[in-house]
DNA sequence: TAAAAAAATCTAAACGTTTACATTTAGGAG
DNA sequence: CTCCTAAATGTAAACGTTTAGATTTTTTTA
């Protein structure tokens, strides 16, 4: 009753030594039936529950894995966790998530916090992409797999999203609508995010013989006002773009509100993409078309990856995976000429 | 090197017995500075970390409490969450998460799973309201919090949200607007939010020598598509309403839809204030009002609640907390009467 | 300089499991 | 009925800490 009960008390109730009991608890065989029912009512009787912690000291493993997030508040990694707790339980696995809020230092004390506590293995979403805070991990011989952003330091496994292809399809669905001055608001390029998008921006403008534009480049931070100054500036040009591409959520929604504010008419007069689904995607008039991220299935393939890693602690080669990100075509972006086919001139690969 | 020295490895290379470790790893004092700088050199050296498990089998407590929220993708809980981790970061606690997808048995293992790894304390979104599963973990003297959903069979300190509070608040709002035709879009009356929020609501009116008109009540189910159909219905009266009160975030997004739809202008023709913010709330034009709940703030309370109890283990009577939330005064509730005063006849208190 | 007091350090016993190995028991075979 | 084998159960030693209480060392006092 009072709450501390042990395998002990629980030995001397059904009358049997604590070897026996061990065995019931976890069901190794052996036991003979009527004993069995007997410790197992003595452990119902008793509210037994077992120890971790002392489990934990002799067998070695916690069937416990850490995940760490830089941002618990964006909608993106819940998703993802979603994904990684589904596997998880599946597998008889439990999932520790903490946030560090995009800082190092906190990143840091989770892990350390992590491995004390005997974790199996660790998903990151790192704050720190150089990854050198990962070398006692590493030493411990906890596998780690990166998740949406990769780890220099380390030779770790790694699920990614196929930016690049994203967003070449989103800017190849304008193309062929028959857009030819398409506009991109960029992400910082010194994050792997935003050079990749960038990159399959220029690709598929590559591809479709239509040369890139300096004036319908702008440079934006991810953030929502870049997106907002980035739709300003691509709208004060004398000759405005006809399509417009965004990289990330927030400088969607920056760039829709002041499309708004200049009453440029989306999904007339501008038609647009987005990398990322956002709430209010599917709430304006018209619906915007975003690139779409594999979020849940992200979070199953990295615990996949993960207990390979865990059942299996041969050291196979560093993996990387890439997800193709989903087009999700809704209204935003419409044909250039509703009512004549376009010249079709540049339009041959 | 081989992320496996223990305290008796740091007690040798130290040249001291593992007593003194201790003391050092847990600053006890009491040891010559002299000697603790060489430990503290050793420890450096092997790369010790403390175990975990094994420090927790000796001194019960672990420093760790267990958070579980019903649905990790209601950006509700992760700012709850950040609350709580901040709070426990000040003092010392980790806090470890896990959602159960508004499943009870999901629920019920993750308390067990919480329990044998003798989490200090537990703050929980239930999704069961009823509370007997929370049984083992009262037995075994681990104080809990129940957070925004309160818990029937047993006594444990709760922290809510004033509802009443806040539907008041908004319907008073309109009220001094001049507003008179004030409909309500329910949530469901056998969940205490959706209960609250419209006592909230009648209480207003009564206040404000307002009848309450069954037509104006719209009986939803705190979903979106339930918004929607709301809207419609108010639409479809005869007499229609000047104002609307939505009790959910995710109904006022269909409330929202359906004007667009229905071209009842927001602001204009029809004043509205939902419950809880959301993101596209600045969005819209107009933005909406709404009322907020401190999310974070009740985080924090949790956590300090949790934490009393679990350094005082005297049996405290129940304590129950409900905080206020904000209103946030936005642009879609506008006076009834915009070039003359209100008639001011009823709107004595 | 010796004894007393204070400070630093050590020894050894838990904590609650798991698990190799030892022992007992049950059930047949002879 | 005895012996043998296999199955069931028991014994005891870890696992890596923390922490009383014992012991040693250092400092103070006379």
């Amino acid at each position: 009753m009072e709450g501390k009960a042990n395998i002990q008390d629980v030995a001397k109730r059904a009358n049997v030594s604590i070897a026996t009991v061990s065995r019931v608890i976890n069901n190794q065989g052996g036991v003979r039936k009527q004993t069995e029912e007997r410790i197992l009512k003595a452990i119902k009787d008793l509210g037994y529950i077992r120890n971790a912690a002392a489990r934990t000291m002799k067998s070695k493993d916690t069937k416990t894995i850490g995940v760490i997030v830089p941002d618990i508040n964006n909608p993106f990694f819940p998703s993802v966790m979603a994904g990684i707790e589904q596997k998880a339980r599946e597998k008889g696995y439990f999932a520790i998530l903490s946030s560090t809020n995009e800082s190092p230092v906190v990143e840091q004390e989770i892990l350390k916090n992590f491995i004390e506590r005997g974790v199996d293995g660790v998903i990151i979403t790192t704050a720190n992409e150089n990854g050198d805070h990962l070398k006692q991990v590493h030493e411990q011989g906890i596998p780690i797999i990166a998740v949406d952003r990769s780890i220099q330091y380390y030779d770790v496994d790694t699920v990614l999203v196929d930016n690049v292809k994203g967003s070449y399809q989103a800017v190849q669905h304008m193309i062929l609508q028959g857009h030819e001055k398409i506009a991109i608001i960029c992400g910082p390029q010194n994050t792997t995010p935003g050079r990749e998008r960038f990159i399959g921006y220029k690709k598929a403008l590559e591809d479709y013989n239509l040369k890139l534009d300096e004036r319908y480049i702008f440079q934006g931070d991810f953030g929502e006002r870049s997106g907002y100054q980035g739709a300003h500036q691509l709208y004060s040009l004398e000759e405005r773009p006809t399509a417009i591409f965004s990289s990330n959520n927030l400088m969607t929604i920056g760039c829709v509100k002041a499309m708004g504010d200049l009453d440029w008419k989306l999904g007339e007069e501008i038609s647009f993409f987005g990398f990322d689904d956002v709430d209010i995607a599917t709430f304006l008039n018209p619906k915007l078309s975003v690139v779409s991220r594999p979020m849940h299935a992200l979070g199953e393939l990295a615990f996949q990856l993960l207990h390979e890693r865990i059942q299996f602690k041969d050291p196979v080669p560093k993996r990387e995976y890439k997800l193709s990100p989903e087009l999700i075509i809704r209204e935003s972006c419409r044909l250039r000429y509703p009512n004549n086919s376009p010249d079709g001139q540049s339009l041959k690969k």
